[in-house]
DNA sequence: CTTGACCTTCCAGTAAGTGGAACCTCTATA
DNA sequence: TATAGAGGTTCCACTTACTGGAAGGTCAAG
């Protein structure tokens, strides 16, 4: 099939699926005319590939994880260390996020928000105390 | 003031401040020589987009944030908008890796972890139905 | 007078695509 | 048969927010 049903197929845009060629992800074959012929095996990884960039993994995380997706002696353990390291990058993430979240909402419990010019998260952001 | 001292009073490396001066975030003069010479409020500028870039806003947001810092009739409102805007935002992409997280772990509590090559984490990445 | 620290500019690369231009190929229809 | 349109091709540039490195200039100390 062409690149088009392959978008379709894998919910990824043909734009994404040709940078994944490029940076060898996924090598179709072609037909005379030069056009990219995909096999329902390459949907599957195109599949792949959409699922765990869902997911969060990295280009280079989903690399190893077509690998061990190839690997057919590979062991669970390899792919569950994986994801426990992803989601413990996920937990620091949003600890991360959160500790923004409380830093704004206190600059903005402070502001009044009217039309005067006296504003704490200006003076805040500029590192004069104001507390 | 040179570059370095700037840099480490601002705690951003000299090649982030040059590269603010390429954005046109900051305009130091310059002395005889051609070295950039910061002044005391370049470096409480620098200082605020330390803060404000740490805090989550994006370089378009802090342009837009300078600006009001330079406006003296700026609407104290204006700035809490900018501030709550951003707190929704971090309220979603929280809410969004939360979700990523939950599957993660779903497919990790699956996953008995051993040497055999029996793996449901990439079951499930290779749209393989298993439940 | 040379060494070393620090400064300068410019070019390239990062992550993960997206947008657009210029051009090719196939199918359908007037 | 001519042509229009859909969808394919390549290549280059842009995005975000820097970071690294090369090649060279400047200045104070020994």
């Amino acid at each position: 099939m062409k690149i088009g049903e392959a978008a379709e197929r894998s919910n990824l845009p043909p734009k994404t699926i040709r940078f994944y060629e490029d940076i060898d992800l996924i090598k179709p074959s072609r037909t005379r005319n030069q056009y990219r012929d995909y096999s329902d095996n390459d949907v599957y990884r195109l599949l792949f590939l959409q699922r765990s960039r869902s997911l969060g993994f990295s280009i280079e995380e989903c690399r190893l994880l077509l690998s061990l997706y190839d690997d057919k002696n590979r062991a669970s353990s390899d792919v569950k260390a994986i994801a426990s390291a992803k989601i413990q990058q996920i937990n620091r993430k949003r600890q991360e996020l959160q500790s923004l979240k409380n830093t704004l909402l206190d600059l903005v419990k402070n502001c009044h928000g009217d039309d005067k010019p006296d504003c704490p998260i200006i003076d805040d952001l500029s590192g004069r105390k104001f507390k």
